[in-house]
DNA sequence: TCTCTTAGATAGTGCCACTGTTCAATTTAG
DNA sequence: CTAAATTGAACAGTGGCACTATCTAAGAGA
């Protein structure tokens, strides 16, 4: 197919298209002659795994060449491709760096899971930084007090890293271990607010205005407003 | 204290700060003279809490101004603070639009989990989403094989609704709800991930080449590179 | 032949989160 | 009292990023 052909399957505009074909993310197509290049359904996968790295995981287009690159490298280990993808993760909204303290807390806290990772991974330093936040709002970091979300954090590694397709083509497996660390992650999130509000829902608001009831005037519960894109000039006086 | 002192403090520059109280993001200080006004540990906390929400969250600045709205609203339950909270997270990075057999299957999903949340939530909307680029990938997304991941997600989302100090000053608790739902939703993201290094490490890489090894060379497991900034020019050729 | 599409190169746009600049009114150190 | 520094307010400017638009020459297709 021709690259208008590629937009169109892809729903992407032609000149994106050309956008990542610059930026090295999409291979280029077979050229059929000077003003014309064939592309193939690969390329389609490949603008679907883009998007997915884009818009789920919200990398950088710099970044996406990086996790892209580690896909296609045949040589490259599949463990050592997961460990490029969860830097990319990982790493998306790095801007600040983690204290010495929060390290060292980072590192207790693994080894007292008893999680060994290699001893350069750049997964120490994003940990660091999310229990500096925590030790800021006074709540506790150590491994007892975070325990349950190890654990549910384990259970779910588990079932993923079962789910990797080893004896498929690598190319397969590469495509499945990038989309999967990605887009796992996000149906994660999501599933953990859903349950909070479920949770919620069934503790606080569950017995005074249960779904049947006709009319309960204060809409307690009802998601005020889905986040409008200016508001200002609502704040108090505080102290 | 002045607004130096709170710049200081707080470790953000001036023009920064001012920048938020033009937003209305953090409200103005206690005015001492035409020029002069006095801040207080609150708004310290308030900073922390509104660059928690930029950074962690990664909200844009106008969404982190709705959800302070509502932390400061004494009218708002608690309930729906979390509900204004999980939209915020969850439509953060909103661009595409959900399929509507997403959200159908979404539903679907919700009431095999047996899980009830308001008929309008925008977490179905979100969630939605997340299962079209399963989908898309071939992924089941019935509740049977996502099972996994709910009751990891429905666990953690139990001991966060435990762990808000409902008999705590609202003030209190409405910033622990805000910033709770983000950051050990943070959390949550960065122990899986460091669990999947682990795991993959004990099962894949650790008969191999365990720490102790003296010259494995082939530099098995080592993150390849932290992400540069720029890396052009890597890509197959493909078909 | 005449019109349409393409590849490739280059420049421009729009959004967003700051950041810097200017000004007048103080405050503060000496 | 004076000179230097600080402040709040208004507003323009900057830099990063992901596209998006324009232009040109060269085929393709009817």
């Amino acid at each position: 197919m021709r690259i208008s052909e590629l937009a169109r399957q892809s729903g992407l505009p032609v000149a994106t298209i050309k956008f990542y074909l610059r930026e090295g993310l999409l291979p280029p197509g077979a050229p059929v002659s000077r003003t014309q290049a064939e592309y193939s359904d690969a390329h389609l996968e490949r603008l679907r795994l883009i998007r997915a790295l884009r818009d789920i995981a919200d990398l950088p287009v710099a970044t996406v060449g990086t996790v892209l690159a580690a896909v296609d490298d045949e040589e490259l280990p599949l463990l050592d491709l997961l460990g490029v993808t969860q830097t990319a993760v990982a790493g998306a909204k790095t801007s600040a760096s983690a204290s010495e303290v929060g390290v060292e807390l980072a590192g207790q806290l693994l080894a007292d899971l008893d999680w060994t990772l290699t001893t350069d991974s750049p997964l120490v330093e994003s940990l660091a930084r999310v229990l500096d936040v925590l030790r800021g709002e006074g709540e506790p970091v150590d491994a007892e007090s975070l325990r349950p979300w190890a654990d549910a954090a384990r259970a779910v590694a588990e079932v993923e890293m079962d789910h990797i397709p080893v004896e498929a083509p690598r190319a397969e497996a590469a495509h499945t271990v990038a989309v999967g660390t990605v887009i796992y992650g996000e149906l994660l999130a999501q599933l953990r607010l859903a349950a909070q509000e479920a949770v919620s829902l069934a503790r606080f608001g569950g017995e005074a205005e249960p779904v049947e009831e006709p009319a309960p005037k204060r809409s307690r519960r009802a998601h005020p407003e889905p986040a409008p894109k200016r508001s200002r000039g609502q704040q108090p006086e505080s102290a």
